[in-house]
RNA sequence: GGGCCCGUAGCUCAGCCUGGUUAGAGCGCCCGCCUGAUAAGCGGGAGGUCGGUGGUUCAAAUCCACCCGGGCCCA
């Protein structure tokens, strides 16, 4: 039969492959192939189909891929549904970019839902590119039956989630301080405010609150980095155990150099302040004398001036605008005095609830001063530049500021709309994950991690510090808390689970029911506690995008509601992939939900990827527009050498850089190495009427190279396979092209080349059949081995060598017992000596053409050198014979190197003199060590024992032949030329013009020629003594040898060495 | 301030867990070779204080401590 050509364009290929695709839906038949097997399961992580895919997406995506496609091939059942990740924060953000319009007023003004119809019309309007990518890297999911996040069916597993956590009172409605972006009008998550710590520089300001009273009429000095909460002041925070001193201000200036204060404020030669006796020399500014020093204690219960007096109306709260003691306190950094805005910081508001302070608001939901705040700051936004000018000047103006500095630190900002977050206590519903925590940290341990480290220690140390889920968010586009609560009473409240219960309350549902605000908002019954006569109404909130992504376990299935068995299947995952932003992200969704819901951890293993940074090593991104096109990267290298790249360069979960280098690198070595292997094969097959239905002979009975080759071939698969296994894609990538390139094709075809002509030069008759079937099984199995990681040009070449059969249907490959460890040893060996035998070539200047007489070789200690190596090598290598020096008994010395790693146990601090002493030893000892005697030595005086183990004994040559050596083996050539060498040597020349020729003229492989060679007397000699095997090297039925006779032949002059040639090479038609 | 990762040749990375003699690949560069796969392939060479300092040890790229630089994540 005629193996297909392959062709040139890697696109080419990969649309073939594509097409096969399309229409034998080869995917699918994937899947029904393993109809009754065991499932693996994976799920998908939900891309969020509102923002283009990118080129770390296509890492990410290959990582999914190739653990899927293997363990497919390894005998499991792999669904694999496609998700999206339609609610939330950012696909609202679109839409108000969409709409023109920006922020929760403006959403209310235009409608709930006209926003909400937008934000469904935009959900998929980058999917149909997501689709696009994914098909065309080679992605295999099942985008016909995805499950969609804002699927009436997908929240109501929510909703049944949330009735369940609330039956093991595990929801709460909490008063507390939450990062809050003013922007978006809504607190975010711990886990979101992780994704968006950014360095800001900004000003921070030191204080002066003016103590009531006070003899010294001192004023206490504290210290903020967010000036906007100084209006909500309502106490300043002390530590009972530090110490605290009186520090009167002199005349000068401390720093003569650089007279501070710097800008504003400052204080008046005379006053007295009051921090922290450690933080003294870093805060003053002035040359100061401490007047007085006492511990935190004496301060407590002091009352000082409210900065902003009319921010706050504090009557009746007699602990406003006192020193307060609390535990937080240090004196690290500011002033050892905390200045606390009970609305506006964890610790503050812990605090004020602790002492009674005013829970009141300085600014509003929309980030701006209320009408309240003094100085003409309301109506401000806090975060404004010209706020902060307006604080400073109030602040001087009341003569309270001492001093002013930039302060560099990082500050969370939202991580979608960027804008600086603010902590504000805010009513808000939670989870409480703190409960689980300890469950949370099991389940964690359990996960198989790639890296580990990533689950012991960012995930671990992120649980340890656990706390509890900030659920609601207060916006348009979400899953809607299905969380009912009584106008009368608070605690009457219901969690409704289902859309049934809905509808016993609150009447009949459409069928089509949308579960969506405004709708849902309507919907209320009244109060069914007795004798309340409230109205039940839902909250207005929604439910965090993260909860959406953590409930994809059972919400894909519409579990409980049906696929109970599907899930049970399904459950846990046994792998889950994605970046190692999603460790406080999807991870943790998927963990905390699982635990709470099924005490169990969600998948069994994960494989973590790191980012993908430019060529520069810098963060890609849209703004810096250095991100890579993902498109531009398949149509320069393919989707294969892409994704090849990704898996074979480093590790996933190391960062990697863009490097066009590399890719040309990865298509050139493995890619092109295998297309032109089959191109090779299949062109011989061809010549040859080869087809792999041909009786070969067992392997047994084949030739070394045969079975070297398949001896590796089986080692390869086990450790692929093991790789794969262990989701150590890496290895198993670098091993297939180790072995496709180094040891297929670089050495198998290489030095089997003639082995694929029945018409063999010698004469000899050759085990074609034997090599074809050899190198056959080689491409299946290496296709199938790479299928996973390179798709494409594998089911090519499996189509191509197998009758059409697609790699992706077929088994991973398993070995069978063909292991030969002698054999590969001794193969090695020969590929040692014919890197030395090069070098050596190479040392003398005697081209590989120009025959040698003998090569005389030195192996490693208790190896040998087969007659047939011994022939392979000096095929390789061109020359007559091989020599083992050691069995011609010529030039052999002995040497030896000391083996410090049994040395060192034994001799302790004199190891190195008694290794220096043994590697000195001479070769009379060492042959009695080689004989496996135990030899008295005497070093410095001390006598010791040397065991054979305590040294490698290498043999040594004197030679004058050309040699090279390492690692114990030597290879030295004779480089004497007889005349008959010479002529050899000519003859080679003569063939490879020829061939030259042939090539140029455009002859087929098979195409029989006329030969004609006219030149000096040497040459024509060279030629006429060698006729016979440059005939059968250049399938020439005729030769015509001098001037006179090579008449009619179209010649070509050539230079061979000094001398000129012509030679003419004419086809002769059959 | 804390957690995790990284720092080895001009570049991209192995090796480090389990210490052992002259630290390996690939790319790039220089030189050479081969070619019945050929806009390929092979070999050789130059190139490294293994981020720094200290420690443990007979012996440290490897183990420990501290520091420096980079990244990610958090406070």
């Amino acid at each position: 039969m005629a193996y297909r050509p392959i062709p040139d364009s890697v696109a080419a290929i990969e649309e073939d492959v594509l097409r096969a695709w399309d229409e034998e839906d080869t995917f699918s038949l994937s899947l029904a192939a393993r109809d009754d097997a065991e499932d693996f399961v994976f799920i998908e992580g939900p891309p969020t189909a509102n923002a283009r895919p990118g080129v770390h997406h296509i890492l990410a995506r290959t990582i999914k891929d190739v653990i899927a496609r293997y363990r497919t091939m390894a005998g499991f059942r792999v669904p694999r549904k496609a998700g999206w990740d339609t609610q939330g924060l950012p696909v609202e953000l679109e839409a108000e970019k969409q709409l023109g319009i920006s922020g929760k007023p403006e959403i209310e003004r235009l409608g709930i839902q006209k926003f909400n119809d937008v934000c469904r019309q935009n959900v998929f309007k980058y999917q149909d590119e997501w689709e696009k990518l994914s098909r065309r890297i080679g992605y295999w999911l099942d985008y016909d039956n995805p499950y969609v996040t804002y699927a009436a069916d997908f929240i109501e597993s929510g909703w049944w989630a949330l009735a369940e956590i609330e039956k093991k009172g595990l929801l709460y409605r909490g008063y507390r301080v939450v990062p809050y972006c003013p922007r978006c009008g809504t607190g975010l998550s711990s886990h979101e405010v992780a994704q968006g710590y950014k360095d800001v520089n900004e000003p921070s300001v030191f204080i002066k609150f003016h103590l009531i009273d006070d003899a010294d009429d001192a004023r206490i000095l504290s210290w903020t980095t967010t000036p906007w909460t100084l209006p909500g002041n309502l106490g300043l925070a002390v530590s009972e155990d530090i110490v605290y001193v009186r520090v009167r201000i002199l005349e000068a200036s401390k720093h003569e150099k650089k007279p501070a204060p710097q800008g504003p404020g400052g204080a008046r030669p005379g006053e007295v302040l009051i921090l922290a006796k450690d933080r003294v020399e870093a805060v003053i500014k002035h040359s100061y004398e401490i007047i007085d020093e006492m511990p935190g204690s004496e301060l407590v219960g002091r009352r000082y001036e409210a900065p902003f007096p009319a921010a706050i109306d504090a009557e009746g709260f007699d602990a406003a605008w006192t020193v307060l003691a609390a535990d937080f306190v240090t004196a690290e950094d500011g002033t050892g005095v905390v200045h606390t805005a009970v609305m506006y910081g964890e610790d503050d508001f812990r605090l004020g609830t602790a002492v009674g302070l005013p829970m009141q608001h300085t600014v509003g939901e929309d980030g701006r001063f209320l009408e309240s705040v003094p100085g003409g700051l309301a109506g401000m936004h806090v975060k404004d530049k010209e706020t902060e000018r307006a604080i400073r000047e109030w602040l001087v103006e009341n003569d309270v500021l001492y001093f002013r500095e930039m302060y560099k630190h990082s500050y969370p900002h939202c991580w979608r709309c960027d804008s600086a977050l603010l902590y504000m206590a805010r009513d808000s519903w939670y989870i409480r994950t703190t409960a689980v925590k300890d469950r949370m940290l099991a389940h964690n341990a359990s996960i198989d991690w790639h890296p580990p480290e990533t689950g012991t220690g960012r995930m671990g140390e992120w649980l340890s510090n656990n706390v509890d889920w900030a659920l609601s968010r207060e916006r348009y586009w979400g899953t809607p808390l299905p969380i009912w609560v009584c106008s009368n009473e608070s605690e009457h409240r219901v969690v409704v689970g289902s859309y049934e219960e809905l509808a016993e309350r609150a009447g009949p549902l459409p069928a089509d029911f949308d579960p969506h605000r405004p709708g849902i908002d309507a919907l209320g019954w009244a109060c069914e506690e007795d004798g309340c006569g409230g109205r039940m109404d839902r909250v207005p909130e929604v439910a965090d995008a993260w909860f959406d992504s953590g409930s994809v376990p059972f919400a894909q299935w519409h579990y409980p509601f049906e696929n109970d068995d599907v899930f049970e299947r399904q459950f846990p995952a046994d792998y889950i992939a994605e970046g190692v932003d999603q460790t406080r992200g999807w991870f943790y969704s998927l963990l905390a939900l699982s635990t709470i819901l099924f005490d169990k951890a969600p998948f069994r293993a994960v494989v973590v990827n790191d980012q993908v940074l430019d060529a520069t090593g810098r963060k890609m991104s849209k703004t810096r527009g250095n991100a890579v096109d993902p498109w531009e990267a398949i149509e320069a290298y393919g989707a294969d050498v892409t994704r090849f790249y990704f898996m074979s360069g480093s590790n996933p979960w190391v960062p990697k850089r863009w490097d066009p280098a590399a890719l040309r690198e990865t298509d050139r070595k493995l890619f092109a190495t295998l297309r032109h292997t089959y191109r090779f094969f299949a062109l011989y097959a061809g010549e040859e009427s080869w087809s792999h239905t041909t009786e070969a002979s067992s392997v047994r009975e084949r030739h070394d190279l045969d079975r070297w080759i398949l001896a590796r071939l089986d080692a390869v698969i086990d450790e692929v396979g093991a790789a794969y296994d262990g989701f150590d894609l890496t290895t198993a990538a670098r091993r297939i092209q180790e072995f496709a390139v180094d040891d297929l094709s670089n050495w198998y075809v290489r030095r089997s080349r003639d082995r694929f002509w029945a018409t063999r030069p010698d004469g000899k008759p050759s085990e074609t059949q034997d090599a074809f079937a050899t190198l056959h099984e080689c491409l299946v199995v290496t296709a199938r081995l790479l299928a996973p990681l390179a798709p494409f040009l594998s089911d090519w070449l499996h189509r191509a060598l197998t009758d059409g059969a697609s790699v992706h249907l077929a088994d991973f490959p398993t070995s069978t017992d063909r292991s030969e460890p002698e054999l590969v040893q001794a193969m090695n060996d020969v590929r040692q000596l014919a890197g030395l035998g090069r070098a050596a070539r190479e040392e003398a200047g005697v081209r590989t053409r120009q025959p040698l007489a003998a090569l005389h070789a030195v192996v490693p200690e208790g190896r040998g050198l087969s007659p047939r190596m011994a022939a392979l090598l000096a095929d390789e290598l061109n020359v007559k014979e091989v020599v083992l020096l050691r069995e011609s008994g010529n030039l052999v010395g002995l040497s030896a190197k000391a083996q410090f790693g049994t040395l060192g146990p034994k001799h302790g601090a004199r190891t190195p003199i008694v290794a220096k002493a043994l590697n000195a030893l001479p070769s009379k000892i060492l042959e009695r060590l080689r004989a496996g005697e135990t030899v008295a030595v005497e070093v410095e005086g001390v006598e010791i024992q040397v065991e054979p183990g305590d040294v490698t004994i290498v043999e040594e040559t004197q030679t004058d032949l050309a040699m090279a050596s390492g690692g114990g083996f030597v290879a030295a050539l004779d480089t004497e030329l007889t005349e008959l060498l010479r002529q050899e040597g000519t003859a080679r020349e003569i063939v490879n013009r020829v061939q030259r020729l042939r090539r140029d003229a455009g002859l087929e492989v098979s195409d029989r020629i006329r030969l004609g060679v006219a030149g000096s007397k040497v040459v024509e000699r060279a030629v006429s003594e060698h006729t016979g095997y440059i005939a059968g090297e250049t399938l020439a039925d005729v030769v015509l040898v001098g001037e006179g006779e090579a008449v009619g032949l179209d010649m070509t002059e050539v230079e061979i060495d000094e001398f000129s040639v012509t030679i003419g090479v004419e086809r002769i038609e059959r």
